[in-house]
DNA sequence: CGCGTTTGACCAGCGC
DNA sequence: GCGCTGGTCAAACGCG
């Protein structure tokens, strides 16, 4: 589970949408996101929470078997957006509904998520090698708890 | 021209 | 057995 401002928020690897459809429990509709990388298997279940819009849950399916797609640029680390959200997943209205009204989140992000995914090279796990092992990247944004839906 | 998104259809699992 | 819901496929389309 992961909370963030903007749809695309860049995780270093990249997503092809085959789907998207609309759930019950929210009114908006759900994507349904896999890895370009015919490797990995990856899925990635995004949707939008219903009681703040400005918030998405992503769900990640299975681990990457590769390491981030190429980034070489300078920028890196700049997650402030996109990846540090990942890492305050209480602040997530599923698990905590009542949190979100003190979320003082109304930037205009939105708007700018071009920016955004433009302003993330996500080379943020460096000494972190590919563990095609069971923990993988899982391992890392979600609590052990949460893994095993 | 290649890649990624969009969108409707299709399918499987589950509850009634 | 039927209908609903969630998940996937695939063709068409748009953009770089």
């Amino acid at each position: 589970m992961t909370k963030s401002e903007v749809d695309h928020l860049e995780d270093g690897y990249r997503w092809r949408k085959y789907g998207q459809k609309a759930v019950k429990n929210s009114p908006f509709p759900r994507s349904y996101y896999r890895c370009t990388n015919s490797k990995c298997t990856v899925k990635k279940r995004v949707e939008r929470s219903s009681d703040d819009p400005t918030i998405v849950i992503t769900t990640y399916e299975g681990q990457h078997c590769h390491h981030t797609v190429g980034f070489p640029r300078g920028g890196v680390i700049n997650h402030e957006a996109g990846f540090a959200a990942h890492l305050t997943p209480a602040f997530s209205p599923y698990y905590y509904p009542a949190v979100q009204n003190q979320m003082p989140h109304e930037r205009p992000s939105i708007v700018r998520s071009h920016q955004d995914e433009a302003g993330e090279p996500p080379a943020f796990r460096d000494p972190t090698p590919q563990l095609p092992t069971d923990e993988g990247l899982l391992g890392d944004i979600v609590p052990p708890g949460m893994r095993n839906r």
